[in-house]
RNA sequence: GCCGGGGUGAUGAAAUUGGCAAACAUGACGGACUUAAAAUCCGUUGGCCGAACAGGCCUUAAGGGUUCAAAUCCCUUCCCCGGCACCA
């Protein structure tokens, strides 16, 4: 064991029991003080945390607390998403008790943070799977039903024919299911869902206001929600009296429809086979379909197959008719499940046409080149000149596709309309460690909500986890007690849902229940969310960008409709931080790649790794960990007391008037400096760098001249890192002298004037190459600067005989002459 | 394929209204201190030519352009990471 530089442990078990007896976190409702309310993403208690995990946490800390020294009244919650998978399977697994294992976690991880000296106010501590929470993520399904957004219909789910139950879209790999590694197949199966796609327009509308948050997860939820603007068409089925809906966002391309496919799945298959002769071998290509994974289905690199029926519909613009197909390409959930071929300029058509030998016919030809079908190796799709159009002849196609739409919407032959890709969100889970699905299925009366005033629905304790009787169904359908109920209308015999909830409605709604987490009457406390949300600042993993932001947003915008809030988006500003890799990968425990913060706590104490942590790189990229840096940032921390040690004894001016006036220059600079890199996009990496730099300036001083001006700098550099290095900067900030808390003191201002440099050194270019510089006074004139430069040697030297073609000064900048 | 983000020393990285490329740190090397080591303090460290801590040339994925001036702006190409993807 290596000497330590300084004594971290005693400091910072000292100061951390400072912090919780002062209540330094706790939020003062009745401040009044300009709010801030930072949220961290609450974690999954999933066993012990390591740095990587850390990361998240010391980034919100350190924002809380440099928010804090500007003055703001913080809330700064933190609490549980405890409900979930893992849980369950090690029940399976070990036979522990989901709630057992959970809370232990819980404990674990709650003092692995408090060792971190991240601060949170425990007061308001929440955990999702204590009836006490559950009874309100119940409330808002029972609220959604009310409003006709939660509702239950069949649907095709992952089902995994080994296992015997349906898995979560995050438990199937490539097909696969994640535990026994069988093929997952498709399967029909009655769910509840919470009607998301009714607010797919507005959930995309609105990221537009979100300006602080990170273009990608902009980028992924607009891609994810995937509106497309186009036109419906009706097709007519000859000889039936049945219409073919389809959708296309290129109804430019209208006049090169040769062919139509249907989805395996389309509901009117039935019919239009009825009296064909082929009828069996048509049913057996469904079937073959339809068994193929899902997945592997949707590849694009599956061959395309297809399948005549027999029949023919007419294209509404030209009354040709064409052959109708089955297609496994085509899909059942997107659009009407029905698409016009055009094979001359979609790729795919274009493959299948070739296979099947299916009319081609261009509408569209390429500008530069004729286009020959005979010669067509691909389909044509970028843009050029409409032909074979009829009266849309010779237009530019994307000219004719307004025009077109126009036209058809006159005709009645085709509608405009809107396609978004979000589907709704499916929110039962064959589970049992989740929040039970407040409803009671009633022979009399068929589906029962469980009344608000019977919250919650319990979760029982004693059910069995694993044995075939239950495979299949959620662990509650063991429970007689739990499903044997009574109907709440009729009160006659009734059986409980025995599905519980995604976990990901648990967390859609949680940073509400921050404001009031003991409150047995409601969700939350309307007057008090209304004055501190919308979150100030969201802090968490890119790997939620898509799922837990967007339900977030989603929970948001229905509790705004139903008037229980004032807002309309949860999160004002999210920042996502980059993961921590070690030895090329993401840090797992199945990996054997992760870093125990409790051993380096324990050799360097919690300031060095935080200090690392923010200092390893630009806080929302990945980053690699690297033990040896470690150590070089415990180093600089010794290198800081031993300057606080040295300087604290000073109590005269007594430096040279010119290094005391750089030193001071710096000390401001300093100032500035990390004020912008926090504020701006959170630098805390060049922040740290710049306080180095004036600590290093301060030790260069101080053995030349024992001043109060290192003095100042020494403490300066304490009060700039304190929001990073707390326990550290506590004791350093009570050796200079002053009381605790660090943190009760102003942040520090900066003098523009005293930053300011007074003597400029300029480099000096001749043509574009730096040959020299020179030293004049900030203040000095472009005539002085010239005369400095053409009296300099070496300037002179490089000049010659030649001739000055251009003199260019930059203000303050730099200087280049053109010879 | 589409969308988003990237590519700078041995390494993590700085520098973005265009203005000294490589701050700060890690590693390496050297000096001081020490019987010695550790720790500490002080230096050197992009590449090439060169005896030189003379001087010069080159250098931000590759190529081109704009400009007095480009890591930064524009065009072309390549590569890496993330998301979506037979979405009609």
């Amino acid at each position: 064991m290596k000497e330590k530089l300084y004594p971290f442990g005693s400091i910072e078990k000292k100061w951390q029991k400072y912090w919780n007896d002062a209540k330094l976190f706790n939020m003062d409702t009745n401040s009044n003080k300009e709010k801030y309310y930072c949220l961290v993403m609450f974690p999954y208690p999933s066993g012990k945390l390591h740095v990587g995990h850390g990361r998240n946490y010391i980034i919100g800390d350190a924002l809380v607390r440099y928010k804090m020294m500007k003055g703001y009244n913080l809330l700064s919650p933190i609490g549980w998403d405890a409900f979930g998978l893992p849980a369950e399977n090690a029940a399976i697994k070990d036979k522990l008790h989901p709630k057992k294992s959970t809370l232990n976690n819980i404990s674990i991880m709650k003092q692995q943070l408090v060792q971190w000296g991240v601060g949170y106010d425990w007061t308001r501590e929440v955990t999702s799977c204590m009836p006490d929470y559950y009874k309100w993520t119940q409330w808002i399904f029972l609220k959604l039903l009310e409003k006709g957004l939660a509702y239950k219909r069949k649907a095709a789910v992952n089902w995994c024919p080994s296992c015997k139950t349906v898995l979560a879209n995050e438990q199937v790999l490539n097909g696969f299911c994640e535990r026994c590694e069988t093929k997952v197949i498709e399967k029909d199966l009655e769910q509840w869902f919470f009607k998301i796609t009714d607010y797919a327009q507005r959930l995309l509308d609105d990221i537009g206001g979100l300006k602080d948050w990170p273009e990608r997860v902009k980028a992924m939820q607009g891609n994810w929600i995937g509106r497309s603007k186009g036109v419906n068409i009706d097709f007519s089925v000859e000889g039936d009296d049945i219409k073919l809906s389809c959708y296309t966002t290129r109804v430019d391309t209208i006049f090169g429809v040769t062919y139509m496919v249907l989805a395996p799945e389309h509901p009117l298959i039935a019919k239009l086979i009825e009296n064909n002769p082929d009828k069996e071998k048509i049913l057996s290509f469904i079937t073959k379909v339809r068994q193929e994974e899902k997945i592997a289905r949707q590849a694009a690199d599956v061959e395309k197959e297809g399948i005549f029926i027999g029949r023919y519909v007419i294209n509404p613009v030209n009354n040709k008719k064409i052959p109708l197909w089955i297609g496994n390409y085509v899909l059942m959930e997107y659009g009407t499940g029905a698409v016009m071929a055009v094979p001359a300029h979609d790729e795919r058509d274009f493959e299948f046409a070739k296979k099947y030998k299916l009319d081609i016919e261009v509408v569209i030809d390429n500008p530069k080149e004729h286009i020959n079908v005979s010669g067509m190796r691909s389909a044509y799709i970028e843009d050029g000149i409409m032909v074979n159009s009829e009266k849309f002849n010779s237009l530019n196609n994307r000219e004719a596709m307004e025009k077109i739409a126009d036209w058809m919407q006159e005709e009645k032959t085709g509608k405009r309309s809107v396609h978004f890709k979000l589907r709704d969100w499916l929110i039962s889970r064959q589970r049992y460690w989740g929040a039970p699905i407040p409803i009671v299925y009633c022979e009399k009366c068929g589906i029962v909500a469980v009344p608000e005033d019977e919250l919650p629905v319990l979760l029982p304790e004693d059910v069995t986890f694993s044995g075939n009787k239950l495979r299949g169904q959620s662990p509650l359908a063991g429970s007689k007690e739990f499903v044997n109920t009574k109907c709440p209308k009729c009160k006659g015999s009734a059986k409980r849902e025995t599905d519980t909830m995604d976990t990901f409605v648990d967390s859609s709604w949680y940073y509400l229940r921050y404001l009031s987490p003991g409150d047995s009457n409601k969700p939350f406390h309307k007057e008090l969310v209304n004055r501190w949300l919308p979150v100030d600042q969201y802090i968490g993993g890119v790997e939620h960008a898509i799922l837990h932001l967007l339900y977030s947003r989603f929970i948001t915008k229905v509790l705004y409709d139903l008037g229980y809030v004032d807002f309309n988006e949860p999160f004002k500003a999210l920042f996502t931080q980059g993961m921590i890799i070690k030895n090329g990968a993401k840090m797992s425990k199945s990996k054997g790649n992760v870093v125990s913060p409790d051993t380096l706590i324990e050799r360097y104490g919690a300031d060095t790794i935080r200090l690392y942590t923010l200092f390893i790189g630009p806080p929302e990229k990945d980053a690699e960990w690297n033990d040896r840096a470690v150590e070089g940032a415990y180093r600089f921390l010794g290198r800081l007391w031993r300057l606080v040690d040295k300087v604290s004894k000073a109590s005269k001016v007594e430096g040279k008037a010119k290094s005391n006036k750089d030193l001071e220059r710096k000390i401001h600079q300093t100032i500035e400096k990390v004020t912008k890199d926090i504020e701006g996009d959170f630098k805390f990496n060049t922040a740290i760098s710049s306080v180095m730099e004036l600590v290093n300036a301060a030790y260069l001083c101080f053995d030349k001249e024992n001043s109060l001006l290192v003095k100042e700098a020494a403490k300066t550099a304490v009060i700039l890192l304190a929001p990073f290095i707390p326990h550290i900067a506590e004791e350093l900030w009570q050796r200079l002298g002053n009381s605790p808390s660090i943190f009760n003191y102003p942040w520090p201002k900066y003098d523009k004037i005293k930053a300011e440099e007074d003597i400029l050194i300029l480099p000096v270019m001749i043509n574009n190459k730096l040959r020299s510089r020179i030293t004049i006074e900030k203040a000095a004139s472009e005539e002085r600067i010239k005369e400095a430069v053409l009296a300099d040697d070496k300037v002179n030297a490089w000049i010659g005989e030649k001739k000055i073609k251009k003199f260019i000064v930059v203000p303050g900048k730099l200087l280049n002459i053109i010879i």
